[in-house]
DNA sequence: ATGTAATCGATAATAATTTATCGATAAATT
DNA sequence: AATTTATCGATAAATTATTATCGATTACAT
């Protein structure tokens, strides 16, 4: 039985922090370990180790040993119970060209609780294909899917100037949240929640880091 | 002639905000628009307007004029100028499976200043091959080539298991900076910057998001 | 058994970020 | 020309996030 902690609240840092974690912990535990200090956490994973205290407070049942640290097993069950790694959302992913095909095809969602149930695109030469066990159905076919099994989640991965009409389409099929991969801002109403995959904006983080470390040398 | 602000230093949260204006004000511009208020683009970008005003404060050279907001191409300009958008960074590509040659064949990159000037892989059967006019070389002439080109940053796209060992090599080839694909953490010195590129992070936000959305609906 | 070192959790302090307020200004309207 | 309105920038306040401190606890070594 896996305790569940309710009305806590986790600020965005902290959600997206902890994915981090479950990699770190799951790798860890694979190579035999099984208990875990914030402090080599911390370390390892360039943070502070009260932050990771407080992180794992949030989603772990079980409180830490002094000397010893935290129970890795706990800490995975925790932080995949409070990320809804069980509850799985089912999702429609609509644009099969290189990225979403790409995407198809990554096995590591259904270990964070996405599962694709169908993809759509409007280029008859991919529709009716299987990718990796997903049909590519017509695009036309988006709404009626979408509404009959209820899905909430959809990923755009269409060419940028196609991305705001299947947004459209999806958010009036009943679907509440997006990840979007196209490189543009979608227009919507604020009851539906999106997630940008903004390479670009990975990039000038990365690029800012890069400058700011090779400055601190010349100095 | 282009004025620069110096020793400006933007938060990581503005650094990440700064591509997501720029992608909005591009379609703007290319919509026809010439001005645009603080309000219109916290607006549609879900952001607060004062917020809004205090990032492009950092990266603009021209104030807003009352009633009328910026113009949209000195935004532009003064983002993509702070960005680094002209000072170009060169950078290797490692492991080209289907996510690295979607990656090799993803235009947006050269907007944002991102030059991927070669790509290597330890299969015989895409060494040599060309993707999008980048040439896949064979990952034991990684090191060779990076130190000749003076190259500092690296693109990680290889499976979880060799990622260590790439970074690794990278690392010791003088690169500086890492953008790991790879769903894996990555131990490396300090002055080495990292940037995961977290599908399951990303996942994770956006689930989150939803679930809230869903669950304020019900009380 | 006793002491030592590592770690925890709680609380306090600090820092960073976001949001609110407000007077000033410039375009648009009357 | 005067008034209204939208917007700005600056400053202040509030919120949030991070880091430091410290007594308590527990395994491990002596």
């Amino acid at each position: 039985m896996i305790e569940v902690k309710d009305n806590v609240t986790a600020s965005k840092a902290t959600i997206s922090r902890l994915p981090v974690y479950l990699r770190f912990l799951r790798d860890k535990l694979k190579a035999g370990d099984e208990n875990v200090s914030s402090t080599l956490i911390a370390e390892h994973l360039r943070l502070n180790s009260v932050q990771v205290r407080k992180d794992l407070a949030l989603v772990s049942s079980e409180s830490g040993k002094p000397k010893l640290g935290f129970k890795i097993k706990e800490l995975i069950e925790g932080i995949e119970n409070f990320l809804g790694v069980c509850n799985t959302h089912d999702a429609v992913l609509c644009g099969v060209g290189n990225l979403g095909s790409t995407l198809l095809k990554y096995e590591g969602f259904k270990n964070y609780g996405l599962n694709i149930v169908a993809a759509f695109d409007s280029d008859k030469s991919v529709v009716g294909k299987k990718i990796n066990g997903i049909s590519v159905l017509s695009y036309s076919s988006l709404q009626n899917t979408v509404k009959r099994l209820n899905i909430k989640m959809g990923i755009i991965t269409v060419p940028k100037d196609a991305a705001q009409s299947v947004a459209n389409t999806m958010a009036e099929s009943g679907i509440r949240a997006i990840w979007n991969f196209a490189p543009t801002h979608l227009a919507l109403p604020k009851d539906i929640a999106v997630k940008y995959e903004d390479l670009a904006a990975s990039l000038a983080v990365l690029s800012k880091k890069l400058e700011d470390n090779l400055r601190n040398e010349e100095d």
